[in-house]
DNA sequence: GCATCGTGTTACTTACCGGTAACACACATC
DNA sequence: GATGTGTGTTACCGGTAAGTAACACGATGC
């Protein structure tokens, strides 16, 4: 691994991003190269000199940037986190007022979002995996981020009204996560598909006149 | 899956299984260690030589039992199906004929095992996080192993009679993998505590006579 | 007695990783 | 022209990884 698809590639020396924007810093360049190849590659299986490289620089210019692999790495995950709740609030806005569409319209983007050929999972449920049990300073990043996915979930189940609001939000987090994850496996025709459906019928079901009663039909 | 809760661990050197048993080899203890330290810790983060010294023995040893490290995960990851189907298996034998007490229990079984301490989730599931895109022979197991589990799930939605049996089949392998993952983020008391209500759920509304028609119900 | 098999031991190679030291150079500003 | 800042370069450290060579030893079986 590591053989990495190359993006820009200058040739060693710098000089090279000053086309037109203020220069862009080394500090940027390492940053935004260490987005993509964490998100593409994992966490582990990037290690700094690639990212340095690939940036256009150096190992040691990295050092000057960044205190730490793990601290760019929970770097990263911060930012992941800021880029995921801004597509989420863009997901919802358009639909203030009536939480059934915002929910129906952030699974709708979810959806799309993620069965593109671009999409690995979720970045920060990747993560998670790959960092070792407690220390790791992205992994508080990692808890408060799921945490707040989960509330925000349950604080839109509590506004439709739903029955049992905190269960419709964590069968939802659940849905949500197991399209991230069986994105890795399935291609784009995978599962997730049917998730968008399913948030319909939960919600139908917790809106539903009487606590999932009698309609047992059993089997014919 | 794979209990997992260290057995009974030696000291350090060898000499210690030959309590009873044909004196188990090395390659036994060697692959049941893998098997223990790769869940736990994951396939990157545990080295041969770990490997090798938690079993009481060298990496010397370890490599005439396994060809390579990427081999013994391989053999790690089927090892994995195998116990999965077992596990699944017991599950449903007991409700043969009856498929949606299959699923419930499937289900029920599922949350139980995942929420206890000693689970990190799905080890298939994990591992193809970790695993490099394409070449890696564990990678084909996973996705045969993936694609059986929602084979199998469809099949079940099928026989239920469900009104989409594919779709409800996907959104269970959704709500399934969900719980694995969340299982990594969240304490035992996380999201998937609710999926054995969220199957139930799901089932009804497939059953149920209309297809999720008007109970539109605007939150009054 | 001899060969083979399974295993342990020590030592090694090659490669990579995260991280650092020391030095050079270009440019911008005062 | 001096100073400082940002950057590149080369070389290195200590650690760990996967994988191998050579040798030793005890048990088993012919």
């Amino acid at each position: 691994m590591s053989a990495i698809g190359s993006l820009e590639r200058s040739g060693s020396s710098g000089a090279v991003a000053a086309q037109v924007a203020p220069k862009r810093r080394v500090r940027d360049r390492i940053f935004e190269t260490a987005r993509q190849l964490f998100y593409r590659h994992g966490l582990r299986a990037v290690g700094v000199e690639a990212i340095a490289c690939e940036a256009g620089t150096n190992k040691v210019s990295f050092y000057r940037s960044f205190p730490s692999k793990d601290e760019l790495i929970a770097e990263y995950l911060r930012d992941q986190c800021k880029v995921y709740w801004q597509w989420w609030d863009g997901c919802v806005a358009p639909y203030a007022g009536d939480p059934r569409r915002q929910l129906e319209a952030l699974f709708d983007g979810f959806v799309s979002l993620t069965c593109k050929d671009s999409s690995r999972g979720c970045s920060l449920g990747n993560a998670v995996i790959e960092l070792p049990e407690g220390s790791h300073p992205g992994r508080e990043v990692i808890e408060q981020h799921k945490s707040e996915m989960r509330e925000r979930l349950r604080s839109l189940a509590r506004q439709i009204g739903a029955r049992d609001a905190d269960e419709l939000g964590d069968t939802l987090l659940l849905l949500m996560e197991g399209g991230y994850l069986t994105r890795l496996t399935f291609s784009s025709d995978g599962p997730i598909r049917s998730a968008a459906k399913a948030v319909r019928r939960l919600i139908d079901s917790h809106l539903a006149p009487e606590p999932t009663a009698h309609p047992r039909k059993k089997r014919a």
